[in-house]
RNA sequence: GGGCGUAUGGCGCAGUUGGCUAGCGCGCUUCCAUGACAAGGAAGAGGUCACAGGUUCGAGUCCUGUUACGCCCA
């Protein structure tokens, strides 16, 4: 064996070997049999985006640590690993990658699908190309990580069955009322023009300004205007002129109005909005002042005029807006501290943009104001999204198709270069700091925009009720429970509930603080907004058609077939097809035209029917999901939920002759043949053109397909007549052909992909059965904090309802969370990409092993939440690293070397005797099964409570200080002849390489192959299983050891023999004692007769390198040497001894034990320390003022005799 | 503005219901090259535990407040 170890020598092979023994396959029919209890864990899904970096080897290396343990604790370990499809950040990478490469990107590509070329499913093909690629690189990141997942089982959020499940979700939850879709403001980012979940958007503060903006003041004639009602909006154009004037401050003060009398009489009046956002204006519908606001009841029945724009907006009392401060005291209102701030900037009148700003959208909801839209999805000025009903006054056409910055620029400048009466309309600007939303992906400022989106309504109590109820008991705050008493637990009530440990109140948070997190989210919770505008995703299964009739004036709207029964352009779908899809009407009326849509749910596995809807003119929904909509199902998806999936074709059923050439599989029900080949330029048409197309391309043929009654799967049908008959056809297809290739008529294909966006799915086999039931709630989820609302929540509430039983709520997907912390760079900032602070890991792995890294990032992991890093850039590679992963290198060198010398002390002969029984053991024998069994349970208790600093740290020491420094240098003189002793050897090394598997498998298991070929014999007391699998270790019992082996006896004797031989080697380093020259030491008759008795003489002898132990007195010259406060001396230091180094040694010493009496003796003196401390402590005290008292006493008289 | 976290030798961190004469790793000083290991061994130096109060026989640990930094939410 090699004096260093070098990883890389090993890895590679120790991986192959685990993934050839299937020792990482997990069995549901082990746990579902009770022979083994089911341990597992859902590895949170890597983005596809990019390689995993140290955060993710850190997340990675803890599961694996839990998952190994367990496996060899003798529980069936399921680790699940796959990956996610990450939709905005993976499209956008790969768009910006495009871009850069100056190849067609997503414009391009959204240019071609405007012109009804397959742009889309081009586009998705680039995106895929590069999940391919980055899955593959993760996975391989992962194995070479050592991570023991159950990789037969990998999963995609985007594959087969993912998306299975993605669809059974929707539908659940579309039928269940759970899905709406509504118009409402979203975050939108213009740059991605797609809108975005409240978690996706970033605060930034940003240097702004406040605005304050006047706007004249109106008399309206409302029978004049036509009968304008309360609070619509009117153009100033539109309006008979006699049906408006302006009003004048002497009118306002004559209302009542405060202040109106120091203005100008005969001047027009004006209010004045304060506004972060002038170029909203132009959206303006109304302006709000509080009901208690001196100046409103004066206001009653006016109008403000938008300037330019020449909309007059009804002004509204809302208490909401914010009172200024000498309003207030003019009302007499109490001013809350916290809008103090706000106050003194507040001119107490609100510009109201519904269209354009969440709160104002709040109050426009409450008293009916219009909504007017002025943006384009870029953001620009717009007068086509909404803002087209009305001429657009004077001016306001000057701010089209400006920039929402440009348009803000240009609002000031008008209101700056007009005046009312001799003021300007721009009041005044005052700088203001405040934080402005910004798109996660983009950086852009969001824009809230009104637009139609999908929504899950989280805050009904199946969803949001059921994710709080799973919290423990014990986690709730008070504050919550009071605002959500429904949320408590019911079962947390009845005596049993201990039974239940996959429902209510059974989901704890590691560390605890986490659940608070948790809990406040689900408090302030809104309804999650799941469309995307993107094309790389889950789309949307929803299709639609509308249609519009222009109704005469005054008509009523239509209803026919809407309200009830099905609208007659339905009688395409049959009975059957009815019941299989869940409708929604609905019917909209805007001026005067009539709008019928209806939307249809599909769910999963009814291809047909989609091919049906379309057809007929509906259109599938262009939108996606949002990513963690598949995320969400992640703990049942990966376990085969919902079930029952595509029907399982053999290869040989499509092709007996040659199955070995069909790469894969894929079904679609086709319905009837008719419906099949389709009507010409139909999408079925086309379909059939494409497989003869395929099938015919090459000799070899790409594909083979066969139709099937779906009745019956397991002969295809080959009679014409049959096949014209069968009214429902499945069409199945064996591809022999993957990749992209050249077709004849059809340009670049890949039949794969083209299968699977033109309705077919992939045959996998059928879904595994039990997985859900055996592993599902899992055991832990451990994660970064900042997944808890986005990813721990959501799981919880489609687990929990998905999997509900009648009245009988779902379990929790897992029992323990468990939050880790994020590792910052030296200077506590995150490691990313832009400030290039980085870690590879596959650098570290490089360089120093994976084990090196693993056990590193382990004795990182505390309870903190931030972990600093410091980060060097090596001036050899030009890589990052960092110093820390040293500490592991070392650790695994040292146990390399270590191994080294147990396989030489113990190559040969084998051991003779039977079972070894501890009591008849050396000192250091006893001593060592001792601190192992002592570790072994500090890992333990570890492993429960995940304490993986702690667990580190134990191995450690237990290696390096108890078994390489002691045990090891204490053994050598005995080791080659002490049967015994060379079985304790063995068994101990064995279970310290059991011990560490967890955090470091590739060198345990190395060492492991060689020292399990050794001979053994039983030490009674430690329980070593043989491995389960193929000889290796990471599927061999978990060390467990008896109680007996804790020898508190050997503890201390050992203790009183490393305290001489750490007395003597001081006096050794003080006097510079050649090292290799024996001394020999003097102690007093009963403290060599201990030592006699406990057999530590030699012990003593071989650690100090003492030539002598006697007690006899020296009879030359010697020094002091304190042992337990009694004068021992050394002789034979060297030739002469140095008088001054021992002085300066004993003043040290004596100055130190000073310090201590004192400190002791202060203790003692205290009143109420001995009456009130617990005795035993008490008494340690006293011992140990006694113990310095003796030695201070020796080293005075030492001292003394010195002269 | 609300919540959470962190302040312990030069650096990175432990310190679990208060009992500490405050630990660990790196770094630093001195010494040690033929038997497991210099990626090592032996012996050292280095800290009034951010600050101010309080509770207690006793506070790094508990309470209150202050300061600084970081994260999350609004």
């Amino acid at each position: 064996m090699p004096k260093t170890y070098s990883p890389e020598a090993h890895e590679g092979s120790i991986r192959e070997r685990w993934e050839a023994s299937g020792a990482f396959h997990a069995d549901p029919a082990r746990v579902l049999s009770g022979e083994k209890p089911a341990y597992a864990i859902l590895i949170p899904p890597p983005n596809v985006t990019a390689a995993l970096h140290l955060g993710h080897a850190l997340n990675n290396t803890l599961q694996d640590i839990l998952a190994r343990a367990h496996r060899m604790k003798g529980f069936e370990t399921l680790w699940m690993p796959g990956t996610d499809h990450a939709g905005i950040a993976t499209q956008t990478v790969v768009d910006k990658r495009l871009q850069t490469d100056r190849k067609p990107a997503l414009k391009e590509h959204k240019e071609m699908e405007a012109r009804g070329e397959p742009g889309r499913e081009r586009f998705i093909a680039l995106v895929k190309a590069w999940k391919d690629q980055y899955e593959a690189r993760i996975t391989d990141q992962l194995k070479k990580m050592g991570c023991s997942c159950d990789w037969d089982r990998q999963r995609f959020t985007m594959d087969e069955t993912c998306a299975r499940a993605v669809r059974e979700a929707f539908f659940r939850l579309f039928k269940d009322g759970l899905i709406y879709r509504g118009k409402r403001l979203v975050n939108w980012d213009p740059v991605s023009q797609t809108a975005l979940a409240d978690d996706e958007v970033e605060m930034k503060e940003v240097d702004g300004a406040f605005y304050y903006l006047r706007y004249p003041l109106f008399r309206v004639d409302a029978a004049a205007a036509g009968g304008l009602a309360p609070n619509a909006c009117a153009s100033m154009r539109n309006l008979p002129d006699d049906s408006y004037q302006p009003v004048t401050w002497s009118e306002l003060a004559a209302r009542g109005y405060p202040g109106a009398d120091e203005r100008p009489d005969d001047e027009p009046a004006w209010i004045t909005v304060a506004t972060t956002r002038p170029e909203t204006y132009l959206g303006d519908t109304g302006v709000a002042i509080h009901p208690r606001d001196p100046r409103a009841k004066a206001l009653d029945g006016l109008r403000a005029e938008l300037p330019l724009v020449g909309r007059l907006v009804p002004i509204v009392r809302d208490d909401y807006v914010v009172l200024p401060a000498d309003m207030a005291e003019l009302a007499g209102v109490e001013i809350d501290p916290a809008s103090e701030a706000k106050s003194k900037m507040a001119t107490g009148f609100l510009k109201v943009t519904p269209a354009h700003d969440p709160n104002d959208w709040a109050i426009g909801e409450r008293h009916k104001l219009e909504v007017v839209n002025v943006l384009a999805p870029d953001a620009s000025v717009s007068d086509r999204h909404g803002w087209d009903r009305e001429p657009r006054g004077e001016g306001g056409e000057v701010f089209l198709e400006l920039s929402r910055e440009e348009a803000r620029k240009k609002v000031v400048d008008e209101f700056k270069a007009r005046t009312i009466g001799n003021e300007p309309l721009l009041e005044k600007v005052t700088p203001n700091k405040h934080s402005v939303g910004h798109s996660y992906r983009s950086h852009a400022p969001i824009e809230p925009y009104l637009s139609d989106q999908w929504y899950v309504k989280v805050t009904d109590d199946r969803l949001r009720g059921e994710a709080q109820r799973a919290l423990a008991r014990e986690q709730r705050s008070d504050g919550s429970l009071q605002e959500f008493p429904e949320t408590y637990p019911a079962s947390s009530h009845s005596a049993d509930h201990s039974n239940d440990s996959s429902g209510d109140g059974s989901m704890h948070f590691h560390p605890s603080r986490y659940a608070k997190t948790y809990e406040t989210w689900h408090d302030n919770l809104r309804d999650w907004c799941i469309s995307r505008q993107l094309w790389w995703g889950h789309r949307i299964p929803v299709w639609t058609r509308s249609r519009t009739q222009k109704l005469a004036p005054g008509a009523t709207p239509l209803q026919e077939g809407f309200h009830e029964g099905l609208p007659t352009h339905l009688d395409f779908l049959d009975e059957e097809q009815n019941a299989a899809v869940e409708i929604r009407n609905f019917q909209s009326q805007r001026d005067d035209v009539q709008t019928d849509t209806i939307e249809i749910c599909v769910p999963p596995d009814r291809a047909d029917i989609e091919a049906s809807l379309e057809s007929h003119g509906f259109v599938q929904d262009p939108d996606v999901l949002d990513t963690w909509f598949s995320s969400a199902l992640w703990p049942l998806s990966t376990m085969g939920w919902p079930g029952e999936g595509v029907p399982a074709i053999a290869p040989e059923t499509i092709d007996p002759d040659d199955p070995g050439a069909i790469r894969s599989v894929w079904v679609k029900r086709v319905g009837s043949f008719r419906s099949f080949i389709g009507e010409e330029n139909t999408r079925s048409g086309e379909l059939i053109q494409r497989l003869l197309n395929f099938r015919d391309i090459d000799p070899a043929r790409a594909l083979k397909y066969q139709l099937f009654d779906a009745s019956d799967l397991s002969t295809p049908l080959s009679d014409t007549n049959a096949i014209a008959e069968a009214e429902d056809l499945v069409c199945a297809v064996g591809v022999r052909r993957t990749g992209e290739f050249r077709t004849q008529n059809f340009g670049v294909m890949d039949i794969e992909s083209w299968l699977g966006e033109h309705g077919f799915t992939r045959v996998q086999g059928s879904p595994e059965p039990g997985l859900l039931d055996a592993f599902n709630p899992t055991s832990v989820l451990c994660t970064a904090r900042e997944i808890i609302t986005l990813w721990v929540s959501r799981m919880t509430m489609f687990n929990r309802y998905f999997l509900a039983e009648g009245e009988k709520s779902g379990p929790i997907p897992f029992r323990d969370v468990f939050i880790h912390a994020m590792i910052q760079d030296g200077e506590g900032r995150k490691m990313s990409k832009s400030l290039g602070n980085g870690v590879d890991p596959l650098d570290i792995i490089h360089s120093h092993g994976a084990d090196a890294m693993r056990f590193t990032l382990c004795q990182m992991t505390t309870q903190t939440q931030d972990v600093r890093m410091p980060v060097v850039k090596d001036p050899e590679s030009g890589k990052n690293t960092s110093p820390k992963f040293d500490n592991g290198r070392n650790f695994c060198n040292k146990l390399w070397n270590a191994s080294r010398f147990t396989m030489s002390m113990l190559g040969g002969d084998a051991p003779a005797g039977g079972r070894v029984e501890p009591a008849s053991l050396s000192l250091a024998d006893r001593w060592m099964l001792g601190r192992l069994a002592s570790a072994i349970e500090t890992v333990d208790r570890c492993l429960q409570s995940y304490e993986f600093s702690q667990y580190a740290q134990t191995v450690y020491d237990l290696v390096w200080r108890d078994f390489c420094d002691w045990y090891l240098e204490a053994i050598k003189p005995t080791i080659g002849s002490d049967d015994s002793q060379r079985a304790v050897l063995r068994s101990v090394f064995d279970a310290i390489l059991r011990l560490l598997h967890p955090i470091a498998p590739f060198i345990t298991e190395a060492i492991f192959e060689r020292v399990s070929t050794l001979p053994s014999r039983e030490v009674a007391g430690l329980t070593l299983a043989e491995p389960e699998v193929g000889g290796l270790l990471c599927r061999a019992g978990w060390p467990v050891v008896n109680a007996s082996l804790l020898d508190r006896q050997a503890e201390a004797d050992f203790e009183l023999m490393r305290g001489i031989v750490s007395a003597v080697r001081e006096v050794r380093a003080q006097h510079k004692v050649a090292p290799k020259r024996a001394v020999t030491l003097h102690l007093p008759k009963e403290l060599l007769d201990t030592l006699e008795r406990t057999g530590a003489t030699a012990l003593v002898r071989t650690l100090a390198n003492v030539g002598a132990v006697t007690d006899s007195e020296p009879p030359g010259p010697s020094v002091e040497c304190l042992i337990e406060g009694r004068n021992a001396r050394l002789s034979d230091l060297a030739d002469e001894v140095d008088a001054d180094a021992e002085r300066d040694r004993l003043h040290k010493q004596i100055a130190d034990l000073r310090k201590s009496i004192g400190a002791l003796e202060g203790r003692l003196a205290n009143p109420g320390y001995a009456n009130k401390a617990p005795a035993h402590l008490v008494q340690q005290t006293r011992d140990q003022l006694d113990d310095a008292k003796a030695e201070l006493h020796a080293a005075q008289s030492a001292l003394e005799r010195l002269g």
